[in-house]
DNA sequence: ATAATTATTTGACATTTATTAAGTCGGGCA
DNA sequence: TGCCCGACTTAATAAATGTCAAATAATTAT
């Protein structure tokens, strides 16, 4: 937990009061290979801070899977629209390996919002953090050839190809698995 | 301007401070038609508010525009990295229509960030709000055939289609003229 | 109104990717 | 050891979309 207190220090000094709070609401928990920590149809009412770990995001179509994305050491986890709106998430969040987390729920975030006006900064700080992280996806995303999609992927998270089995890269890349097995053994 | 301020204090309740500052620093400008309101290689520093009007975003690829978003009444218009980040935009933004906008610099909004903490619940609120769209976008990108993300921007934005010149909907889409074409007569 | 320009549609063919099916590889375990 | 299972690869064919070219329709300027 000191981690994540320590990062959010660095984005702007965190009051007394609110440290004290921080360090009474904030919770850990520990999720093994393949357990959820959201299922499609439910709210997402905890945002996540990733101490350690790596999970998936997906959704159904046509009753097959597809991978929206991946988070690991560092990053926080929800998923977005059911987060911020508060509405039925049509994703899943599944870890895909051991993963250790931290978290609060939504009612306890917005409380401190209301009471401690500098998480509000915080609060804006990382949201545009990962707002410009999901454009840079939208972008990669709509490169037209499968080829692309994959070399920007390994240009810039070479780490996931290699911790990721290839089912789940080929459908966050919107392609079969035959697909990308091609385009690998092309390079 | 004064609907942007009832917007903005609808969000969060404005001190008379921020409020009078508001005022002051908030600029008004009207482009033509294709005029550019940012260029590729450019830093954007300038947040907009648009009163009335409709914007393109795009990018090249390969000597070609792709159109990434558009962007009309209501919506606040910037390049997402570029503004965020304070990095040269890789996309430009240009009028698809006379556009009436107000619009303060990066630099003010940071001093407001700073001097007016409340400013940041309204900041944060709104980065929230676009994130949660872009993230919609995403959803909708990723479908894999052409006709299904037709139908889905057609389903929640039809007004788009009505506006918005088909070369820049297909390449939005990510498919040719001709593809458009071929789509909507089969409809 | 008319010509000139621009936008959209249509057709024939090429390329990319999906689908289906079969084969290979490597590790866990009886 | 050897068999079984899951993960990955390879091949043949089909479907979706792109490319190029031409025709038609709509818009703009004179």
């Amino acid at each position: 937990m000191e981690n994540l207190i320590l990062y959010l220090n660095s984005i702007h000094p965190l009051s007394d009061g609110l440290r004290n709070y921080l360090t009474q609401i904030i919770q850990a928990k520990t999720i093994k290979k393949k357990d959820y920590l959201l299922r499609a149809g439910r709210i997402c009412d905890q945002i996540y801070f990733i101490e350690k770990g790596l999970l998936r995001c997906f959704y159904l179509k046509n009753l097959t899977e597809v991978c929206s994305w991946f988070m690991m050491e560092g990053d926080v986890a929800i998923s977005i629209e059911s987060f911020f709106l508060q509405k039925p998430s049509y994703e899943s969040i599944q870890a895909l390996e051991e993963t250790v987390l931290h978290y609060v729920s939504y009612k306890d975030l917005q409380y401190m919002y209301r009471q401690f006006p500098e998480f509000n900064f915080i609060g804006r700080v990382l949201t545009e953090k990962y707002y410009s992280q999901s454009e840079q996806r939208l972008y990669a995303i709509r490169m037209q050839r499968a080829d692309e999609r994959y070399g920007y992927l390994m240009q810039n998270l070479p780490e996931l190809i290699q911790r990721v089995p290839s089912s789940y890269i080929a459908s966050y890349l919107g392609i079969t698995l035959e697909t990308l097995s091609r385009i690998k053994s092309k390079r």
